[in-house]
DNA sequence: TATAGGGCTTCCAGTCACTGGAAGCTCAAG
DNA sequence: CTTGAGCTTCCAGTGACTGGAAGCCCTATA
């Protein structure tokens, strides 16, 4: 298989592609002409990898996870480990962003919107606290 | 003001200052020796920036921020629109990664975690449909 | 057989918002 | 006069790609 078929199945752009085989995640052989000639488990890989990077998982997380993959002797609290972290880390995120929007969406609906100058939000960003809540 | 008293009192480190100079968010003076002189109103900047990033504002959104700020013929409008446009990135994002999270802890919390390299989460990243849920 | 096109190759640069580090100048204290 | 902290600039690296240029390869059609 070509790249451009390789992508297409995957999902995963050429460039893409190109790029895990620069940092080790895939190696494909190649043919007499210098192109790329993937097989069937270099396709599955990368699929992985599309589903791994979809769920959030670094880069780094994805290549451990694929070495756990191909290691018959690995131990599933190995995985759920990394799964694990991830997960909080996910979850950090998004309280984080929920802060964010609580503040935000306050001072969005206190704000005209209007043709006036006067606005809570850049009064609050200018660090004027007797503002909304 | 040296930078090391507008970090300080700003809360943002003198390396993002000297970026934030560079990039032209602000202009300080300088003083004989060559050391960047902040007034109090660079401090301020500052500071607004520091709460504008804190809400997640990109650079160019703190850009326009400030100069809506400094625009005394401002329509309050043009804020409101910034921050909803925000506010609406903010909750794509939340979204997304609350279908990670979604996804991620069904794996998680099927996954035994133990000595045995039977694992549910590899199973669903490597393509296997037949799967939780 | 010439050529046009699409796909493939490599390499370099840019993204975003910093952050680290090196080399070197300035300043205040002892 | 030395020490050390603080300041300066400049360069490089982060994560995970993505865009673009220059050029080779392959197939089909005129």
């Amino acid at each position: 298989m070509n790249i451009g078929e390789v992508a297409e199945r995957s999902g995963i752009p050429p460039k893409t592609i190109r790029y895990y085989e620069d940092i080790g995640l895939v190696r494909p052989q190649r043919s007499g002409n210098g192109y790329r000639a993937f097989r069937e488990t270099d396709l599955h890989k990368l699929a992985f990898l599309g589903r791994a990077r979809a769920l959030g998982f670094s880069i780094e997380d994805c290549r451990n996870l694929l070495s756990l993959y191909e290691d018959e002797t690995r131990e599933s609290a190995q995985v759920k480990t990394i799964a694990e972290e991830h997960l909080s880390a996910i979850d950090d995120k998004i309280a984080q962003l929920q802060e964010m929007r609580e503040t935000l969406s306050h001072l969005v609906k206190a704000c005209h919107g209007d043709h006036r100058p006067d606005c809570p939000i850049l009064k609050d960003l200018s660090g004027d606290l007797k503002n909304i809540r």
